[in-house]
Formats: C-alpha cells, structure tokens, sequence
DNA sequence: AATGCATGCAAGCGCATACTTGCTTGCATT
DNA sequence: AATGCAAGCAAGTATGCGCTTGCATGCATT
C-alpha cells in the first residue's frame, strides 16, 4: 500500500460520505486525491475495486473496536456500565453513519454491499448479545432474550445517530436521551430479587 | 389526476423501491408505466417532480394511518396493548422500508427530501409520546420520559423491518421479536405500585 | 364531418459517466 | 550518466442521462 494508493482511498471515502454512493465518480475522487483520473484506474483498475476497499477496511476498523466495547464491568453498577458502553458505541456510531446510512441502503440492492456488511451486523448483535448472556449467567439480568436486548440497545443507538437531525428538538443531546434509555432499559432487564412485586 | 398520470406514479414507486434513488430514469419509469418517455415531461415537466409527488403521498397516506394506530385501550394489559400496537406499525413501516430506506439516506444529502421526511419523523414520535404521556398521567405507567419511550420504542421496530434479511437466523420472526422486546420494554415502563423493591 | 386534445414515435441535444490510449516528464536506483 | 518506473496530460470511446422538438395518430366532443 504505496502513499498514492492510499491518498486515493482516503479521498473516496471524504466524497462518499459528502456525495452519496452515486454521486462519487472517479474524476471527484481524483480531484479530492490531488491524482490524476487515470491514476486511479492503474491503482485499482476500477471504481468498483476502490469503493470495495474502501467499505472493508472501514468495517473491519470498527469491528476491531467493537470487540474491545462490549464487556460490563462485573462488580459496577449495571446502568453506569450500559451508559458507558453507550457512550463509546456512539460515538463509534456516529462517526460512521454517513458510511453505514449509504451501506445499508445500497445493500438493499446490491448483494456485493450485502456480502460485506451483513456479517458486520451479526457480528455486532453477536458480541453484545454474549455480553448480555454472561450477565444473565451471573444473576446480574432476568431471564430475556439476549439477542432481543442486544437489538433493543443497538437499534436505539443507531436510531439517534442517523436520526440526529430531526431528533435535535425533540429529545435532548444524545447522553440525555441514552440516559433515559438506559433507565427504561435496565429497570427491565435488572434480575428483581423480590417477587412479590405487582 | 387522470389514469396516465396515476399510471405514472405508480410506475415510479415501484422503480424507485426497485432501482433505487439514482437507479430511477425517465426511460424506466416510462417503461413501466407503458407510456412513452416524452409523456413524463408533458404531464410533470421534470422528473423531480415526479419523485415528490411519489414521495409526499406515500408519507402522508403513512401518516394518516400513524394517527389512529396509537392509542392503548386503557383496561386492557400493557404488553397486550403495546404488542398490538406494535404489530400494526411493524406491518405499515415494513410494506415501506424500501421507500423509506431511500428517503433517509438521500435525505442527509438532499435538504428537499429532508424538508418532506423531518416533519413526518416528527409527527411519528410525537404521536406515540403523547399516547405515552396519557399512560403516565393515568398512572398506567412509571415516570419516564415519554419521548424517549416513544424513540425506543420505533427505534426497535424501525431497526428490525430495516435489517430483517441480516436478522434472520439470529432472532426469530418479527412477531417473536416484538414479543421479547416488550418483555424488556414494559417491566421497565409499568408502575410498580409496591415501591419496597430492591 | 370538423376540431381539439392526449399520446405515440423518432430523432436528437448537451452533458456526464467509467474507462482507455499514447505520449511526456521527472525522480530514484543503478 | 543511463535506465526504469510512477505519475501527469490530453484526447477520445461508448454509454446513459434528463429533456426537447416536430410530426403523426386516434379518440371524444361539438
């Protein structure tokens, strides 16, 4: 990977996430990259191979922080430790949702994006999901549904990312609306050692 | 309206949930309405146009559905109400998620599609917070912030219509998830009366 | 029967796209 | 000093786009 190549790839990413999917052709990329059109074409041969690439290392550079994200505290108290994880998945979040937003949308379509982003995705329910198993183990969370609470977290993190703009207005900055998630979330899932309630 | 302009619009939803935003022509548009491409331009001037019309009935006739979907019958059981409730709604986002899909990611682009989807947005989550903010007054359910339920709520739908291919395998079907997700949602949300818990 | 209007058809305009070709330039290794 | 290789430059290909023009056709109202 010589200093042009990645010059380029640096470049496709800036104009697809300003451009949108098809409105990134190869003379912007070329222009953002300060490279020659034909450069790019003896580089990666098309613009297909670029944005290819461009998508995977992407991806793969969030999965890797991911894995690090998703552990809770054992002995910390379970909202503080759910709001910390929130914090950092959004932020994570949401310095890729114009990638992401683009991903999914195209991947409707186009089964190569499919191809890519897919295992992300299960990946990403996977990690957290076994963090909640363990949870529900150690007598820490009731019995739910693991995979349905890891989607409740991530749908809700990933519904004010891409949501942002309209949302400003509506519910406050994204620690204030985590915040009242998490209260909503936990009273739920928290194991209530007395039954007799209700 | 006549016939050939309803033809015509409704050739261009099924291009467009088909094709994409991009993927949308004048030729194809033409094509699938079985009209020639010159009729288009004669009935709508431009194929921008077009799109908003496409675009500004569907939201609407959605909204127009949204506004009699929320409501809980006040005797019934919460999870019963909130389940139904979200059936209705998963049945209307999912019939258009491909539309949708489109309208949010060209709309961080495109401030003409942002203008038609941010007030919808916000109608939507205004709509079921203020039926949340009823179940609180009633004393029906704990004081959370009800536009954050309402976010948490729609997050979680929205999220399992848009990646249903990906969720396939790993949670069941639709109606499986709605189920588990009130599960959490609920034991959070309802008042427990017998404040000696915990 | 005459008129008008909706639509079809064929052709074309200007523009942008991904990608190619042939040639030049300049730096780095030998 | 000679060689090779990366990159620039200019021009061009074929394709598709939104949109326009001019003319023909056929149905419905008068």
């Amino acid at each position: 990977m010589d200093e042009t190549e990645q010059k380029i790839l640096d470049a496709a990413l800036s104009v697809l996430v300003s451009k949108g999917y098809e409105g990134t052709t190869t003379r912007r990329i070329a222009e953002a990259a300060g490279v020659n059109e034909v450069t790019l074409f003896r580089k990666f041969q098309s613009k297909e191979n670029i944005l290819r690439e461009v998508i995977i290392r992407n991806l793969n550079s969030a999965l890797a922080l991911i894995d690090s994200m998703f552990q809770m505290e054992t002995e910390a108290d379970q909202a503080v430790s759910l709001r910390n994880m929130g914090l950092d998945f959004i932020k994570l979040m949401s310095e890729r949702i114009d990638l992401i937003s683009i991903l999914i949308e195209e991947g409707r379509r186009k089964p190569e994006v499919q191809e890519i982003l897919s295992p992300a995705t299960q990946i990403l329910i996977k990690r957290l999901s076994e963090c909640f198993e363990l949870q529900i183990k150690n007598g820490k969370m009731r019995n739910i549904d693991p995979k349905v609470a890891a989607v409740t977290f991530i749908s809700f993190t990933f519904y004010i990312c891409l949501m942002k703009k309209f949302l400003e207005g509506i519910i406050g900055d994204k620690e204030e609306a985590l915040e009242g998630f998490v209260d909503i979330f936990t009273k739920g899932i928290i194991k209530v050692n007395d039954k007799n309630l209700r």
